[in-house]
DNA sequence: CCGTATCCTTTAGGATACTG
DNA sequence: CAGTATCCTAAAGGATACGG
């Protein structure tokens, strides 16, 4: 459930969000709750198997909280938790830098 | 030279610094320029190879300037350009994130 | 000291098929 | 619909040796 966190918080930070598709979930999720498959429209070209992977780890990090609906079929929503949110400014940091460094290196 | 930029300001700036010690390499260098063997050891365990190869792609992302002194045995010094130095921000936000986890997560 | 070349290992991620 | 299981691939990264 707890993995051991490195010494520098920067590198605590990278073991949480580096895997490829973090960062998306994240972008996605902070507009609001998401059913699995809407998320994985949202995401991109991301397999079935990984985004599971990568929502069970958040999960497991505190960061999601996975709420199933026991109806048939199935009905499976994601959202962040509390702390989940707290990465907020990360992302919307990625955000601005994006798009300031795309405005500077257009044609 | 100039890379393909993502529709998503997001995802552009993971494809300046998701590979795996580029934040590290930002973490560092923002305390200002350093040798390469300099690097090495505060970035970690990271091969030559490797820091190399981030440091090249980094150059021409624009985000880190290399300055050779051609002395024997010879002297290479890496900084931030300033669009590298704009990248504080989201390093700093990722140190405070990762502190505050840490705190939460001790015990 | 800094870097390149070569080869090899690892692992995240993809494809596909199948289930409650 | 939302998974799990299995197998496979590809690309990043590591180890080592050598060169300017």
């Amino acid at each position: 459930m707890e993995r051991e966190l490195p010494a520098c918080p920067v590198e605590t930070t990278l073991l949480m969000i580096s895997d490829k598709w973090k960062v998306l979930i994240l972008r996605d999720l902070l507009n609001g709750t998401m059913r699995f498959s809407e998320l994985r429209r949202s995401v991109g070209n991301v397999s079935q198997k990984v985004l599971t992977a990568n929502l069970r780890q958040m999960e497991r990090d505190g960061l999601v909280h996975r709420e199933v609906y026991p109806e048939v079929p199935p009905r499976v929503e994601y959202s962040l938790t509390e702390t989940g949110r707290t990465l907020q400014p990360i992302i919307e940091a990625m955000k601005d830098w994006g798009t300031q460094y795309k405005a500077e290196h257009a044609a």
